[in-house]
This record gives structure tokens, C-alpha cells and sequence, in this order.
DNA sequence: TTGACGATAGTCT
DNA sequence: GACTATCGTCAAC
């Protein structure tokens, strides 16, 4: 049964408890006519009271808008100039949290994605990146605030369940400069699960 | 108007 | 392990 995560997934206060609960959760995308999806293996969450976060100290500007705005809608930023990274919004208005999707494991259109990727061989490399799954998907920075409950990009519940030592929650990845808060554990990832980024 | 800086990935040594 | 491509964003000038 494929059931497609409702606003109501999103649209709740406890980021921490959302990015854990994306695992497991597939990510499908309907781009440029072809349809790709994966398995979310890794996330981290983000909220504007750690420095971390781009809407630290509720920093407002045109990017971190998104961010403030309802629930349910991608945050699609550039990094370093060349990766494209994909978030979700969560919590109501004016409360800035998001989850980055930092790794999926491949369920259909793996040929699709490889093409996207330039690669000639399956292997781990495919998708097991923030930067490398969106460039898989197909998410480009024209994604940036669409919906999450469309048609182009949603998240389905396909009853993929993961629980207790089958979850790892561990400190997030690049974020030296946010100084004593880059030691809270906000990342999940799939124990064992070869998709999960290095 | 300018310059410093990334929530990375691929290449080279 | 080290190096760096590449460009939008943001704050300072």
C-alpha cells in the first residue's frame, strides 16, 4: 500500500522526532517525464536556536524564507557552488526547522538515476550523498519551495519500518562552524545500510 | 559593489 | 589524505 505523507506529517513540532521518522520513507519524483524514487536511509535535522541552521537566530532573507513558511514544501539550496542539497520544511509558520535528506537507497528508475549521475556501473555511489541523491532525483534548484504533496516530488509510506538499535543517531556532518552545537547528535541514519553516506 | 564562505563530491597523490 | 571546482548568498564596504 502507497500512501503519500499528508501536510500532517510535516506540520508537527518536534523535528527531531520528524527526521527520525523519514527513515524508511520513500522519496519518489516525477521529473522531465521520468519517474524516480528511493528510500530514505539518512536525514539531520536543523532548527533556527543552533547555529547550525541557515535560519540561526531566526535569520530571515530570500533564501531562508522557505524556511518560515508552512510545512510541506522543499528548501532546496546550493552548496560549495556545484551541489544542490534538499530539505524538508517542518512545524508551523514562523518556526524555522527542516530536515536535510542526506542519503536513499534506489527502489525504482535506477537506471535513470545513473544516467543523471554519469555513471556506467551501479555501486554505492549513486545516491549515498546529500548532494548525489538530488542530482539522482533530478532536483535542481527550480525545486525550491514546491510543494511536498504534488505531484512532482512527494514521500510515501511504503511500510518500511525502522526501530530502536536499527536507527543510529549520530552528530551531523560539516558543521565545525556552528561550534558547541555541531555536537548535538541530530543525524539518523539505517544501521548497516550500505547506502548511508561516508 | 565586493569579497568571504560554505549542511559536498570527485580527483589526484 | 589533500586539494579544489564553482556560484549563490549575505553582510560589509
Amino acid at each position: 500500500m502507497d500512501i503519500k505523507l499528508a501536510t500532517a506529517f510535516y506540520d508537527r513540532t518536534d523535528v527531531l522526532t520528524i527526521a527520525s521518522e523519514l527513515l524508511g520513507k520513500v522519496i519518489v519524483t516525477q521529473i522531465d517525464g521520468e519517474r524516480t524514487a528511493g528510500m530514505i536511509v539518512e536525514t539531520e535535522a536543523y532548527s533556527y536556536h543552533e547555529k547550525a541552521s541557515h535560519a540561526y537566530n531566526n535569520r530571515r532573507t530570500a533564501r531562508t524564507e522557505v524556511i518560515f513558511g508552512e510545512a510541506g514544501r522543499a528548501y532546496v539550496y546550493l552548496c560549495y557552488g556545484i551541489h544542490k542539497l534538499l530539505n524538508f520544511v517542518t512545524n508551523k509558520q514562523e518556526v524555522a526547522e527542516v530536515v536535510l535528506i542526506r542519503a536513499i537507497e534506489p527502489i525504482e528508475g535506477t537506471s535513470i538515476m545513473m544516467r543523471r549521475r554519469g555513471l556506467k556501473k551501479e555501486n554505492h555511489q549513486l545516491t549515498s550523498g546529500p548532494g548525489k541523491l538530488t542530482k539522482a532525483l533530478g532536483i535542481d534548484m527550480m525545486h525550491n519551495t514546491i510543494s511536498l504533496i504534488g505531484d512532482v516530488i512527494w514521500v510515501e509510506d511504503r511500510g518500511f519500518s525502522f526501530t530502536g538499535e536499527q536507527v543510529m543517531q549520530t552528530p551531523r556532518i560539516g558543521v565545525d562552524y556552528a561550534e558547541e552545537d555541531a555536537s548535538l547528535p541530530w543525524r539518523f541514519s539505517l544501521a548497516n545500510n550500505p547506502w548511508v553516506s561516508k
